[in-house]
DNA sequence: GAGAGGTCTGTATAAATATTCATTTGGGTG
DNA sequence: CACCCAAATGAATATTTATACAGACCTCTC
């Protein structure tokens, strides 16, 4: 790799260090100002080579990030995939979700051992949360909705 | 949050944990496979709301990366930021720098505490590091290429 | 120094992504 | 139910990013 190339990139990832920038131009413009003057089309490639991604907050290093989605908490993953809508009726929640979806939804619900929960009963697009109380039913809503922010 | 979305977001989160997706084209096309049908300028919504970034390998999630830059090896930092040339000379071995960029470069090179080197000097363009002979040189010279990958 | 073979870069352009603006929709509340 | 408000979306478009291609530039070897 020629030195230039090398300090180039140096100076990239000291720029981005310090303040955000958002745009592959905003770079090119920061770069002129230090006597550095090269394209934008350079600058999508160095980045690349850096393995530097382009944030809300500007361009970030991307370390091995690969399996954050997996890590989700579980049971907020499975909300949100086949979660349409739940209703409360007395102490009991229901859960709808696309065919086939409540089987694994319940699952997931009673891995998660939640205080308010009875008990669970699943068919094929309807979860049934059976709980103690019209309280704990409400609690039990709530908790659900905070997983899905 | 309407449960549309949620689900909608939910089912971009499981396509993209499985195989990878290098634009949002294409994962509208796997999502009307699954009836979902969305444009995407909704997808761009949606990827910046679940945090979720292009790299090389389709979109991943980004967690707290922020810092990545900052943990390269000091002294690979300074090399990619200062060094333009190196020469060997005898069990001497010279750096080039932009103006200014030799202390700082050679203070790296000193923290680093590396057996083959006995000393350094730093101009304002140059820096000078002393090895106990033509060998260490060379085995210096190795190491500082190695750094810079 | 001439030539071969690589890397690096710019130009022009294609492709992808973000955003503006208008409209629709989905839940609440009376 | 009718109404309202905020959220969600699409269409069109502006902006940004990636790439195909060609030429420049190094670094060897002879």
């Amino acid at each position: 790799m020629s030195a230039h190339k090398r300090f180039r990139q140096g100076q990239i990832l000291k720029i981005l260090a310090g303040e955000p920038v958002a745009s592959q131009d905003e770079l090119r413009r920061r770069l002129a100002h230090l006597r550095l003057r090269v394209t934008q089309a350079t600058l999508s490639r160095d980045l690349r080579e850096l393995k530097l991604v382009k944030t809300t907050e500007g361009y970030q290093p991307l370390s091995a990030v690969a399996e954050e989605a997996a890590s989700l908490p579980p049971l907020a993953r499975a909300l949100r995939e086949y979660l349409l809508d739940f209703r409360p009726a007395q102490n009991l929640l229901v859960l709808k979700t696309p065919p086939g979806g409540a089987q694994p939804l319940a699952a997931a619900v009673d891995a998660e051992r939640l205080p308010q929960t009875a008990g669970t009963v699943a068919g094929d697009d309807t979860v049934l949360i059976i709980t103690a109380s019209r309280k704990a039913c409400v609690e039990l809503q709530k908790k659900l909705e905070a997983l899905l922010k």
